[in-house]
DNA sequence: AACCGTGATGTAACCGGTTACATCAAAGAC
DNA sequence: GTCTTTGATGTAACCGGTTACATCACGGTT
């Protein structure tokens, strides 16, 4: 392995001017420079990241902390792909990697702040949470840290700290209009867990753009679910069980929709003309049922850029924005309303 | 930020003395053992990683090259997610992160070898490869690297060098005796890109079954998809457009079965009594159609820890394994059977 | 001619660990 | 009682960078 200074001996200058043609070429003289550059590139040389970090507590390094959901297959976020893809290149533009943090709740107690304690030991840079509707307390600790953090729907605050999310309550408003556009009164909800912000929103959102057309929410129109296909398909049996049952209904989240689609089905119901049917995220699947669905669109790579921005500019030196990014929605009309 | 010489000071012992207490507990003393992480925690220490490396030249850190396609959503790997999830679990409780390395498709061309830079600038402890279909020879060239290396559904060699993979070709001739159980002789199949392995090896295992069986396969029964959702749709129209279209179909991958489904539908085709079809990977959506796809299931989990247990061999010492990780396939029979 | 500012470069301390080697006290061998 | 072994600990060099400060040559002032 080369080093600054076997690249200072062949050089013939000294290690100071073969780190400052590196970090600050402009203060080296063109000539030095060209040779020191020439003789790095010849022998092949590649900076030792550790050592630097070591000396600047600076490592280009981001921590990742995504807590995975063990009792669903897959992940809890509806796009964790897409904002990771959108995430990394964003960063990597930049020279910062992705690291990797310990799950906290796969961890067993005494661990719990492995991902905090990560932070400090690789002198991360900054942090990307992604909300995986737990809610575990040792997350929220991350963000009254000193370092840089980004959450993606989950609010946290902190110094330093600031958070991205859709517009769930506006993409929550214009899923409830477009069925009352298409003349429905009796509209029901299977809402996300209110403990989770996007599943508190998209019910205000619902309940506001009804109430705002003058049309009632009996209490048995609003059934709760997990974001999960099977709550979606149980929830809206109990809908479809119902006295009075709903003509259309808003889904706060795909899978669950894909469930109540099924259920419907199940019923014997025919979907548009029976009952309608709303979702919310936009995932893939939502393209290839049948009949596909109708859903409020998240900006999934925006996820990922707006995140990495708000990182960067951080990095940069700006404060921690004071506002949440919010990202616009747009509803998708596809075959189920 | 507690250091060890500042412990040394507190707890009147040498730094070296401090260093082996973390590292090698046994030689020290239990008294001064004791002392010294009694203070050790009282401080918070927590030891800096980047310094550890300096010092050591291993990382603990493991870089992940899973290079994503920008042509098409979501990840060419069907099981990116499941891998993750259980390699990372598995490398964690091991002290092992992971580290995202350059995506090298999206990188510029001078930036070609950006991870396998990385691999040295961060003095990475091994890299896991996830197969992305591109075949970059640039990937490969990690492989020649010495160091450790596994790599998930692309076969590479190499010292230090082992991959893991589906029994692609059981699995194929399984969906192909299933359907020859079922009675069908016009069996055709939508295959995979055959540059990929799987693709190749699916194909191999599906023609085996046939020739073993003395069925024929006509070479209009072989028609090729890229894996994806479209290329499913497509060739199952050209199957079916056939003078004498087949009564069974096997896709070697899920979402091509699902276009295929969607063709057949759209052709006004009864699924399974007019045409049968079987397809491979067993993603989450094969169970949310209708009807539910019949298919082959890969231990999704098992590629996860078993690239975690070939790489920790590897880091304890042991050779790199001559034959490749071959895991199990089952199939899983549902409705388009 | 003495002085000063400036730009280019060198010297050496420092970041926070690890570890080869030295030291030393106590125990055991003869 | 001396010698050797053993176990516990200390000293100091080293890993490969960064950077504050010092040095020095040179052209411009006065």
């Amino acid at each position: 392995m080369t080093t600054i200074r076997e690249l200072a001996r062949r050089s013939g200058v000294s290690v100071a001017t073969v780190s400052r043609v590196l970090n600050t070429p402009e203060v080296v003289s063109p000539d030095t420079r060209e040779r020191v550059l020439r003789i790095a590139a010849e022998t092949g040389y590649m900076r030792n990241e550790s050592a630097r970090t070591l000396a600047t507590k600076k490592s280009n390094l981001i921590g990742l902390v995504w807590d995975t959901d063990h009792r669903q297959p897959g992940w809890r976020h509806p796009f964790f792909q897409e904002i990771l893809v959108a995430l990394k290149s964003a960063l990597s533009s930049h020279g910062l990697h992705l690291l990797m943090l310990a799950n906290p709740s796969d961890a067993d107690d005494g661990m719990r702040d492995q991902h905090i304690r990560a932070v400090r030991r690789h002198n991360l840079d900054g942090v990307v949470l992604i909300d995986n509707g737990s809610h575990d307390p040792a997350l929220l600790a991350l963000a009254e840290d000193a370092v840089p953090c980004v959450s993606i729907d989950l609010a946290v605050a902190g110094p330093g700290t600031t958070y991205v999310t859709s517009d769930n309550e506006g993409g929550a408003r214009a899923a409830a209009r477009h069925l009352i556009e298409r003349g429905h009164r009796r509209i029901a909800t299977i809402a996300g867990p209110q403990r989770t912000a996007p599943g508190q929103q998209r019910l205000t959102g619902f309940r506001a753009e009804l109430d705002a057309n003058g049309i009632a929410l009996p209490e048995e129109y609003v059934v709760g679910g997990d974001f999960y296909f099977d709550s979606g398909f149980t929830c809206m049996q109990r809908l479809l069980a119902l006295p009075d049952p709903p003509t259309a209904v808003f889904a706060a989240g795909d899978a669950m929709a894909v469930g109540a689609l099924r259920a419907a089905a199940a019923g014997g119901l025919r979907i548009p003309e029976d009952v309608a049917l709303v979702g919310f995220d936009d995932i893939d699947l939502a393209a290839l049922v049948q009949p596909a669905l109708t859903t409020v669109a998240q900006d999934k790579p925006g996820f990922g850029t707006a995140a990495a921005d708000a990182l960067l500019a951080m990095l940069a030196g700006d404060p921690a924005p004071a506002a949440p990014i919010i990202l616009p929605t747009h509803l998708v009309v596809r075959g189920t309303t």
